[in-house]
DNA sequence: CTTGCTACTCTTTTT
DNA sequence: GAGTAGCAAG
């Protein structure tokens, strides 16, 4: 068992001025593998064993649930700090949620109130859109839910929201609307999580000097993930004691577009004038190349304070930087890499991680993989909690703990088919607004006339008997009475394979549920609705790891591959032609270089297929910012690895069987017509094995490169 | 009301 | 290419 004093002895002098600083504002700015969380972590452990602060005045606010876990963990085992369980920790989401439920009704809402989650936002916005008689064709429901969204995350309340542009002000219009719905379900959305505790706080000066007396130490993971409502919720609690202690690195943040604002990091030195800054930059993880590779990367990003990170870990391997000529040839060649270095003792297959930019590009690795007979461990992707199993399953359970909640009543009343549909639900609901009355009295009191009111009746009977249990029987023992009363068992299991397949992941929530114990079923569905993908990562399980750049974040492997390094895909499309999402995009290549502890990989592929077409993608700029000695180009030349330019990389490529050319169809200066990008002029066409590569400058789309036979180009005469 | 078919959009990244 | 929304027939 570790005691608190080795930790300390541990720590190197930058971080262990870090620990022990003294009170007031503190913010560590702290590099890639600088021991990041194990300065948040010892620094909580000094506040309980060194300073004595009793564990309930200390909260610690981490990005995801995992780190509270595992911060949780490691204090729990560190001797006399056994009461750490007491320490608040947790996302800003989950710590919200907690303070609301206790006085939700101050902010109009019932203790049971529900959260809503990214689909169930949706389809508000949906149901919005329609109440205002806007076509949701022409402004889709997922851009106004982002306009709304952001407005939440900078604590704009509807009657604040100033439009810019006409589609903003369609969205301010929807804003409105959407709120009274979700106020109408009983029921908050994750940015309401954040904003209604700042209100909470802000109008409510009891409530909050409870809360600012009570905390006396207040500690932020990942600072530069924080979005303006979160940093106000901090600054809110640490407000009088001031013992606020950020951990950050401005160079990692990655989420900007969810509106995280790393320029929190200037404001905190605007807000807090005696703030005492703490930069760490020794790295513990990675090689000095892989070091000096992801610094060449990320230097090019303008305003930023300039690091050196250094190790005295040695220099290792080169990188390795490998195109391929398909997305599969790219994942075979990362399958058969793998495979060397586990053959060759370098690494174990738990020791490996795929990254990816977009969720759609693990397909072709996957494939590979499971073509090899290999094992992987997929992070994120098809999200347990987003299947429509897991979603119907815990609508009946949400309709139960709060019967005001019709967007989930929807998903159920018919499903399995009862014979209710679009319509009478409609009636349903129309009934229940002319008498003003909830949906739940609507169905529960009325008498139902015709075809369907057997089934309502039915199905109010059933409703009502599962209230009635609902604080009698555990959530377990609540969630088998309905999911076999209700008729869903059956209906999942439906004699397919796939039936199984979702019935297992029924069983799998059923576990989940089990586990729950006493829990009230409100609370268990709050952290159900508040745990992320990443937290059920399994670390022990030996398989490479499959994941995006943005779960990579907080983690660390001994072998990284990075896929897909074609500008459009990383850095992504979405931000070529914006500079502030660009300088993102760099920092995201950066988190994933950082990964790496000893081996980095980072291939290409020249031709990639994306919804159906399969075209050929400029190398990433990324690329060329990396220093010549300290990439491994293989046998070929650089220059002709494709980071100049697409062309010199088709012609050192050689394919495996050569076919016989077909004639070039297309020369500079045809005028040519394609489905979707519609009428253009061939810039260039290069012949590629028997097809044939075409650059086109479209009226409408700019410039693209297309495969002659996939796009169906034609030629107009 | 349900089922099954066709047509169409879509791809960032997530608490 | 895949998932879904929308429509027509039973």
């Amino acid at each position: 068992m570790a005691t608190a004093a080795s930790l300390f002895n541990s720590l190197n002098p930058a971080q262990r001025k870090a620990v022990e600083a003294k009170d007031g504002p503190t913010l560590v700015i702290a590099g890639p593998g600088s021991g990041k969380t194990r300065v948040l972590t010892s620094r909580v452990a000094y506040l309980l064993a060194v300073r004595k602060v009793a564990p309930h005045r200390v909260m610690a606010v981490t990005f995801t649930n995992k780190a509270a876990k595992e911060m949780r963990e490691r204090l729990n085992r560190m001797a006399g700090l056994a009461q750490a369980g007491e320490v608040a920790m947790g996302t800003f989401h989950s710590i919200c949620a907690r303070l609301l439920r206790r006085d939700a009704p101050l902010i109009g809402v019932d203790h049971n109130f529900a959260i809503f989650d990214a689909d169930d936002q949706i389809n508000v916005v949906k149901a919005a859109l329609t109440e205002l008689n806007i076509d949701d064709k022409k402004y889709k429901p997922a851009a106004i839910h982002g306009v709304i969204s952001r407005a939440k995350n900078e604590l704009i309340w509807p009657d604040q929201f100033r439009s810019k542009t006409y589609f903003e002000e369609v969205a301010g219009r929807v804003y409105g609307r959407y709120n009274q719905i979700l106020r109408a379900n009983n029921a908050l959305d994750f940015d309401d999580l954040l904003m209604e505790t700042v209100r909470l706080l802000q109008e409510n000066p009891a409530v909050r000097e409870r809360l600012q007396e009570r905390y006396l130490h207040t500690l932020v993971d990942e600072f530069q993930d924080t979005n303006i409502a979160q940093y106000v919720l901090v600054t809110l609690i640490a407000g009088k004691h001031r013992n606020l202690f950020c951990v950050g690195d401005p160079d990692q943040s990655i989420y900007a577009w969810r509106g995280a604002d790393y320029r929190n990091v200037m404001r905190l030195q605007e807000d807090f004038a005696d703030l005492n800054v703490i930069a760490l930059d020794q790295n513990y993880r990675s090689t000095q190349t892989i070091l000096d590779a992801a610094m060449s990367v990320i230097r090019r990003n303008p305003k930023r304070r300039h690091i050196k990170l250094f190790t005295e870990r040695g220099h290792g391997p080169k990188i390795v930087v490998r195109e391929l000529y398909t997305e599969d040839e790219e994942a075979q060649y990362v399958v058969d890499t793998i495979r060397e270095l586990v053959d060759q003792q370098a690494a174990e297959p738990g020791d490996i991680a795929v990254m990816y930019r977009t969720n759609a590009q693990s397909r072709a690795v996957e494939d590979a993989f499971v073509r090899a007979g290999m094992q992987y461990r997929l992070v994120g992707a098809t999200r347990f909690y987003a299947r429509k199993e897991i979603k119907d399953a815990l609508a009946y359970l949400r309709i139960v703990n709060n019967p005001a909640d019709s967007v989930s009543l929807r998903r159920v009343i018919n499903t399995p088919p009862r014979g209710i549909g679009d319509k009478t639900f409609a009636q349903l609901e129309e009934t229940a607004r002319a008498r003003g009355a909830s949906i739940y009295d609507a169905l529960t009191a009325g008498q139902h006339a015709g075809r369907s009111g057997k089934a309502l009746a039915d199905f109010a009977g059933l409703w009502q008997k599962w209230i009635a249990l609902r604080d009698e029987l555990s959530v377990g023992q609540l969630f088998d009475k309905i999911i076999n009363a209700s008729g869903y068992r059956d209906y999942v299991k439906d004699g397919t394979e796939e039936g199984e397949d979702r019935w297992a992941n029924v069983m799998e929530l059923r576990n989940v549920a089990i586990a729950a114990g006493d829990l009230p079923l409100g609370e268990f569905l709050n952290e159900v609705a508040l745990v992320s993908e990443t937290d059920n990562y399994d670390e022990s399980a030996s398989a490479p790891t499959l994941l995006t750049l943005h779960a990579a974040k907080g983690l660390e492997f001994r072998v990284v591959f990075i896929v897909g390094l074609e500008d459009g895909v990383l850095p992504h499309s979405r931000s070529l032609d914006n500079p502030e999402q660009m300088a993102e995009e760099r920092r995201l290549m950066y988190v994933g270089m950082t990964r790496a502890k000893d081996r980095l990989y980072l291939l290409r592929a020249f031709r990639r297929s994306s919804w159906g077409m399969s075209e050929a993608g400029a190398p990433s700029r990324f690329l060329d910012d990396l220093p010549d000695e300290l990439i491994d180009l293989g046998h070929r030349k650089r220059g002709a690895t494709g980071r100049r330019d697409a062309q010199t990389a088709q012609q050192t490529w050689t394919p495996p069987a050569p076919r016989k050319p077909a004639p070039a169809e297309f020369a500079p200066g045809q005028r040519v017509y394609h489905q979707k990008f519609g009428e253009g002029m061939v810039l260039r066409s290069t012949r590629q094995r028997d097809d044939e590569e075409v650059e086109v400058f479209f009226e409408k789309a700019g410039k693209k490169r297309l495969s002659a036979t996939v796009s169906g180009l034609k030629r107009i005469e």
